[in-house]
RNA sequence: GGUCCCUUCGUCUAUCGGUUAGGACACCAGAUUUUCAUUCUGGGAAGAGGGGUUCGACUCCCCUAGGGACUGCCA
């Protein structure tokens, strides 16, 4: 239904058209879908789309000409012939032939009639592929495609054409599916006398099956990724990398994909979509991106999930984010491990912390409660450095008590090391589930 | 059936006639470690098959096999 053209314009910028020749306005909300995610990949800002049954009367005018060039002709052929000769034309093993291409059109006599481009029969078409290389194609074995319906309106084949034309497209990049229409487009522009447009077809992307990438809108699919916790930045980067690369150049800027890009470079196969690579990738971007900007997405997704977000909580959260987001490949993953600051005193513990709660842990953690109170630097290193040394100081090693620790600051949540946690927790609020544990409230 | 496209580690890719065929993700092993994760070190892993051309082919040509697209009054 949708073909987005990316046309390099001479000043260099790209102009994205999606096209439509569905004349149901119910395509309009596909089409902001598709605007949507491109928005959100930050590669749209300028895009306009276009949609074709607008200009049906400039797409007539050309098949006007085209009759008047001879270049095409009106079939009368019915619904039931059609079939016929597809299955002969099948069995013999060539390409649908109308009976009507050479006859005299004023045999009309008021019947239906579609208009089939009348292509040539002799030579062969040449597609030079900026990424398939030369493509030949022997005319005969393209057949004559309908240029406009029964009821007038025009197709496909021959709007891409004239808009483009109208347009000023000088390059169309599109999916390899269209291969094969390039020759026949081709065949129409010669026919106007038009420039051809470069054509560079490049491979689709495949699911991690090897299969097409299901049924949905690619765009509305990039939605969606934005939903499963990735970033646009890295979407970008990594849909950078299927189909093309650049030596061993993984992550990369945009500015440094814009110098290296060259079509030519492109990838012929199609490429699988790669989850474990995505995250890889969005684990890189998360781990330098802005932590504001972090917090800020993680609290959404927080709020989206229905999680209770007190006032108290939130500054725990731009405190935990920094300290956790190394570990996180996805931001709904960052959410996973900053919820433990948003859990409300007192904590309900999981069994396994609640086993470790024997006598003798219970006092060791009221002694550390006191050793932490006063430290004064309430940061990683000192508080590393408090559990170290009252570790030592208690004759054990940090492993006696870590995990019971954890649990009583967690609840049994995933949780990043225990200097990190109290320093996300901050004193007050660790402090006070220690205590919580230490004296359960009956 | 016909036309066209595609084929390097499991995956994404580098190589553009001469390399021990490189990197990344994943995987395996080890180290670190208070969980998970992170981090570090090491390891296994590829030119679909067969013919040519050439002093020499992953690179060029042909054939076969496999995968895909098109073959609509869909786009």
């Amino acid at each position: 239904m949708f073909n987005l053209l990316f046309a390099r314009h001479t000043g260099g910028r790209f102009l994205i058209r999606v096209e439509d020749t569905d004349r149901e306005r119910s395509t309009a909300s596909a089409v902001q879908a598709i605007f949507k995610g491109l928005d959100w990949l930050g590669i749209a800002a300028d895009a306009e789309p276009v949609f074709q049954h607008t200009r049906a009367n400039r797409h007539r005018e050309a098949v006007a000409d085209l009759l008047a060039l001879g270049r095409a002709y009106r079939d009368f052929t019915t619904a039931d012939e059609l079939e016929a000769e597809r299955v002969e034309a099948r069995a013999e093993g060539r390409v649908v032939r109308s009976a009507w291409r050479d006859r005299d059109a004023d045999q009309a006599d008021g019947r239906l009639f579609v208009v089939r481009f009348k292509g040539p029969h002799e030579g062969e078409t040449l597609v030079d592929d900026l990424v398939k290389g030369p493509v030949r194609f022997q005319n005969k074995e393209l057949d004559d495609l309908v240029l406009l319906r029964t009821d007038g309106t025009p197709t496909y084949n021959l709007a891409v054409v004239v808009d483009d034309h109208d347009m000023g497209v000088t390059h169309v990049i599109r999916g390899d599916d269209h291969l094969n229409n390039a020759a026949r487009q081709s065949l129409i522009y010669q026919a106007l006398d038009w420039t051809v447009p470069r054509f560079a077809h490049i491979p689709l992307i495949h699911g991690p099956d090897g299969a097409k990438l299901s049924k949905r809108h690619g765009a509305q699919a990039v939605g969606e990724f934005a939903g499963m916790g990735y970033l646009p930045e890295a979407m970008r980067n990594y849909l950078a990398r299927l189909g093309w690369g650049h030596g061993d150049s993984e992550i990369f800027t945009d500015e440094q994909a814009a110098e290296w890009f060259d079509i030519a470079d492109v990838v012929k196969a199609p490429a699988r979509l790669d989850w474990a690579k995505l995250n890889h990738v969005n684990q890189q971007y998360i781990r330098n991106a802005d932590d504001a900007r972090l917090t800020a997405i993680v609290t959404e997704v927080h709020r989206g999930r229905g999680v209770a977000l007190h006032d108290a909580a939130l500054p725990r959260l731009a405190a935990a984010t920094p300290l956790v987001k190394e570990a996180a490949h996805t931001t709904l993953e960052l959410a996973d491990l900053t919820l433990f600051v948003l859990l409300t005193r007192p904590l309900t513990l999981d069994d396994k912390t609640l086993k470790r709660l024997d006598p003798e842990t219970l006092g060791r953690l009221g002694r550390l409660a006191a050793t932490l109170a006063p430290v004064k630097d309430w940061a990683p290193p000192s508080l590393e450095a408090a559990i170290r040394a009252f570790a030592e100081a208690e004759g054990v090693g940090v492993g006696r008590f870590g995990a019971a620790l954890r649990g009583v600051l967690s609840g049994g949540t995933p949780a990043p090391d225990l200097a990190s946690a109290l320093t996300a927790l901050g004193r007050e609020e660790s402090l006070g589930r220690i205590h919580d544990a230490l004296s359960p409230a009956a």
